[in-house]
DNA sequence: TCTTCGGAACGAACCGTTTCGCTCTGTTAT
DNA sequence: ATAACAGAGCGAAACGGTTCGTTCCGAAGA
C-alpha cells in the first residue's frame, strides 16, 4: 500500500539506484533533486526501514535491558535514554529482567534475536556470561550504573564507593558519631556504597554496631521497616545514611510517621534525588547522580561502538581513528543536594 | 556471519522452500525433520526476523506510547504489557510523550514508520486526530486507561466515574460531610473521577465549598501542597479523597509531616495502590485497578486485531469469525483496598 | 583535436525470507 | 489396471531497499 522506491521511479523516470542515492544524501543534479522531492511528498513516500535493514544489517533500534521498569530509577534512565535515541532516529526496545538473572539472560538473547544494533544494560548478574550472545553476534553492549566482576566492559556509572565516602563528610563534619546505614546488599551499586560508608566510619575511628547496619533488599518497605527499627533502639543513632531511592523513600515515611522529628531527633542523608526533595519537608540532603548526562553518555558511547563495528565490516579506515577499541569506563561526577535534614551536634 | 536458510540447504540437501515450510510448522517427512533439526542446532541457525518481516510485513513488535515512562502507573502497566508481549514473542518499542500532544503525535508517526504491528496508547490528547497515521497504515491501536472524546476506539479501562462514586460510599457511610478532593483536571481519567466525586456529594446533599476543591496537576508535589493547604483551613475537612497515585503519595507526605493524625484528625481515601499500602501506617483505603489484567486484556485485544487485519489482507475467511469489527470498550472492575485511614464519625 | 578525468545515472546482483504454482511420488477408490 | 488424489518437495518470483561496477556525458588539459 505505501509507496515504494519504484513508484518514485515511475514518477520521475530516474533509476532506483539514483533515488536511493538521493535518499541517502548522495550527489544528484539539482533538477533531479526537485523532481524527487516533489514525487516523494506527493506520494507520501517513506523509506521502508525493514527493507533497508535487510541489506544494511541495521535496524536503527537499540535494546535496553533494565532490572525493573517500574523502579523510578530505571524509569528515569529510560526516559533520558529514550529521548537521546529518538533524537537520532533510533527506537528503543525495552526488556525487564525483573531482577532475575535467568530472565535477564533470556531477554538478552531475545534482543539479539531481534537484531538490535546495540544494547544498554543495567545488569542484575555480576558476571559477564549472559552477554555472550551479544558478543557472538557482534552487537555492542554498554552497561549502566553497575559493573561486572569478572571483566571490564563499556560502562557509564558513578564512583559509588567514593560518592558514599564523600557524602559521609556531611554527617561527620556535623559531629555525628552514632551513624546507622540502611542499604541494599544485593547489587553492585549497593555494595560499593556500603563500602564507602564503612571506610568513612573507619577512617573517622567510629564503630558501627551490628544493630546500626541494615542490609537488605532494594525496596521501599525495607527502608520503612529498617528505619522503624532504628528509631526504636534504646541506643538510637543520631543520623542515618540511606543508599538508594527506594530505601530513602521508605525511611522518610517511617520518620514522618514517628514522633521523632528530622533533623532535631534524627538526621538523614539519602541517595538519588528523584522527586523527594521537591516535596518533603525538611528538604533532604541527598547524593544525586547526573542521570540525564549518564544516559546521554551511554547512548553516545553505544552509537560510537555501533558506528565502529560497521566500519570494521566494510573495511573502512579512517586516519582520525582516535577512538579506543578498549572497554571504556566513564565515571560521572555526583553532587550533593543541599537540604536541612542534618543537625549540627555542637 | 550467522547461518542462513541456504546454509541449511547445503547441509541437508533440501530446498529452501521446504526448510521454510518446516520452520513455519508445515508438513515435512519425519526423516527430513530430524535432518533439519540437526542442521539447525549444529549451525545455530535462527531465522532472520528482518528478512521475514520484509515479506510478511510483520515485525513481531508492538509500539507502546505512554505519557510518562517514569510515572509509576505507566511503569507498572509497561511491566505487565511487556511480560504479556514477551510470552508471545513480541518485542515492545516504547515512546514517551512527556504529556505533550505534539510529542505524542510525533511519536505515533515514529512508531508507524518503524512498522510496528500494533500500538498501545495511554493518550494525552483527547481527540483522535493524532491516530490518523496508524489508521492510514492499517495498524491497529488499543487505548488504555483513557478514552478519546470524539470517537470510540478499542480501549481497556475502568469506569472511573463509577469507581470514584462508589468509593465515596466509604466516607459517606462513615458519616463524613466535610469532604475535600484533590484531583487532576488535565486528563480524561481525572475528570471522570472528579465527576464521580461531585455526584456522590450531590446525591448525599452535601456541599463542596470552593476551598475543598483542589484541582490541578497530576503530580506528587501538587498533592503535597494541596493537602498542606487543606490542613491549614480554619474549617478543616474531616476527610480527603485523592484521585491518583502521585497525588495520594504527596498528600500522605503532607499529613505525616503535620501535627494531624490519620485517621483521628483527618480521614484519607486514595487511588491506585501501587506500593503505598505496603509501607504506610495507617494502611490506606484505596481504590485499586487491576493493572495486570488490564494490561493483559489490552495485549490480547491488540493481538486479535493484528490477526484479523492479516486475515483480511490474505482474503482468508473463517466461519467462526465471531469477533467484532466494531470498536470494543473493555471496562474492568475495581476493588477497594481495605485499610484504616478512615474514621467513623459517630 | 584527441585524450583524460570526474560526476551523474544506471542495471543488476544481493540481503534472507515466504509463497505460488508446479512436479513427482505413492496410495486409495473404481 | 487406471484414474483420482493427497502429500512432500522444488524452483523461482517476490518483498523494498543498497551497492558495485559500468556507461555516458561534458569540461579541462595536452
Amino acid at each position: 500500500m505505501p509507496a515504494t522506491i519504484r513508484d518514485i521511479r515511475a514518477r520521475t523516470g530516474l533509476s532506483v539506484a539514483t533515488i536511493s542515492k538521493y535518499l541517502n544524501g548522495g550527489n544528484v543534479l539539482p533538477e533531479n533533486r526537485v523532481k524527487l522531492q516533489a514525487a516523494i511528498s506527493e506520494l507520501h513516500y517513506e523509506v521502508n526501514e525493514i527493507a533497508r535493514g535487510l541489506v544494511t544489517n541495521k535496524t536503527k533500534t537499540v535494546g535496553v535491558l533494565v532490572y525493573s521498569i517500574e523502579s523510578l530509577f530505571n524509569g528515569t534512565l529510560l526516559k533520558y535514554i529514550g529521548e537521546a535515541l529518538r533524537s537520532l532516529g533510533y527506537g528503543m526496545l525495552i526488556c525487564d529482567s525483573s531482577e532475575d538473572e535467568e530472565v535477564e539472560a533470556q531477554s538478552l538473547r531475545f534482543l539479539v534475536n531481534k537484531k538490535v544494533d546495540g544494547i544498554i544494560v543495567v545488569p542484575v548478574a555480576d558476571h559477564s556470561a549472559f552477554l555472550k550472545p551479544a558478543r557472538d553476534a557482534g552487537i555492542p553492549v554498554v552497561l549502566m550504573d553497575r559493573s561486572l566482576m569478572d571483566e571490564e566492559h563499556d560502562c557509564v556509572k558513578i564512583d559509588n564507593r567514593m560518592a558514599a565516602f564523600r557524602a559521609m563528610r556531611l554527617l561527620l563534619d556535623n559531629r555525628h558519631e552514632k551513624i546507622a546505614v540502611i542499604c541494599s546488599q544485593v547489587e553492585y551499586t549497593g555494595i560499593q556504597r556500603y563500602k564507602g560508608f564503612l571506610e568513612a566510619m573507619e577512617q573517622a575511628g567510629l564503630p558501627v554496631p551490628a544493630e546500626y547496619r541494615k542490609c537488605g533488599r532494594h525496596a521501599m518497605d525495607f527502608g520503612y521497616q529498617s528505619m522503624k527499627e532504628l528509631l526504636e533502639l534504646n541506643n538510637r543513632p543520631t543520623a542515618v545514611f540511606m543508599t538508594n531511592y527506594e530505601i530513602t523513600l521508605g525511611a522518610v515515611m517511617a520518620v514522618k510517621e514517628s514522633s521523632f522529628r528530622c533533623p532535631e531527633d534524627i538526621s538523614m542523608l539519602g541517595f538519588d534525588d528523584l522527586i523527594l526533595s521537591k516535596v518533603v519537608d525538611p528538604k533532604m540532603y541527598m547524593v544525586v547522580q547526573p542521570m540525564r548526562e549518564m544516559s546521554e553518555k551511554a547512548v553516545e558511547l553505544l552509537l560510537e561502538r555501533i558506528e565502529n563495528s560497521r566500519e570494521k565490516k566494510t573495511g573502512e579506515k579512517k586516519f582520525n581513528e582516535k577512538k579506543s577499541e578498549m572497554p571504556v569506563e566513564i565515571i560521572m561526577g555526583t553532587r550533593i543536594q543541599e537540604g536541612n535534614s542534618i543537625r549540627f551536634l555542637g
